[in-house]
DNA sequence: CTTAAATTATATTTCAATAATATATTATAA
DNA sequence: TTATAATATATTATTGAAATATAATTTAAG
């Protein structure tokens, strides 16, 4: 029931590139130093971003990424969805096939309403809304 | 963001011990074949929730396991939070200390929120409410 | 008082996914 | 032409869950 480290850096590496919405790339190197996460690891987060098409790219020097969007209309959970998704509390939530008893399941419904809850929590909170949000 | 095995095995083993309660003691043989659990594997998962005083044993013959309480007063927390204490969300809500920038960090009032939210679900339901829904 | 059923204790092994690193290639601004 | 930065692919390391193995202890029952 914990959040991997790609979630949690995922979200960090969105963050930063909301931070400097509208002011063209964004290298890896920057975000790699200001974020202590190391590169090539964000490297391997930033694909399926990509492929989501929350974030494009310019190739080259003074190359960089940047979102697709304003931060405002990004959810946290579309990230989280893109870097978590095999790990959705439980499996039968996703595929009732995984396990035979699903449908007659008295535990399953519990993990459902969890999970709901979470993902409510989630997919109501913005990029933006968190820049917004000022720490504790 | 996944539900370990540790924590739906300890869930299914306390409602086998919940459906008999006041039958006296229930062996893990019992348990490990009506649940499709390996025994040794269950032998591991009892003992925080013997430590935590939610079971009680009797050895030899004619011995087995038995919840110390109704199952209307054990809530489904209780369990994941013994079995799956160590991965809650994330480590900084249990220890702040585990990174430097936690009182400043923007996103773990997030984590915060979704955690509490999952908490209270879990919280709510007890052994008995699970064994007294109907499933779907 | 012996036996067999059961828990308890300890430890070892296997496995999978995350986390991190490495190397080479491609694109492009200056 | 060069240096910067993304892209692609593959490999390694680490960790914790998941499962298994062996031996010791307790005790009801014949």
């Amino acid at each position: 029931m914990r959040l991997s480290t790609r979630g949690r850096y995922g979200t960090r590496l969105m963050l930063e590139l909301a931070r400097n919405y509208g002011k063209g790339p964004i290298s890896m190197s920057f975000i790699s130093k200001s974020q202590n996460i190391p590169i090539k690891y964000l490297e391997q987060l930033i694909i399926p971003l990509k492929k989501a098409r929350l974030i494009k790219s310019i190739r080259g020097p003074k190359g960089g990424h940047m979102l697709t969007k304003p931060p405002g209309s990004i959810s946290i959970w579309e990230i989280l969805e893109l870097l978590e998704s095999k790990y959705i509390l439980v499996d039968c939530l996703k595929d009732d096939k995984v396990c035979e008893f699903s449908d007659r399941c008295v535990v399953r419904p519990i993990w459902s309403k969890a999970y709901y809850k979470i993902r409510e929590v989630f997919k109501k909170t913005s990029l933006q809304d968190i820049l917004e949000s000022s720490p504790i």
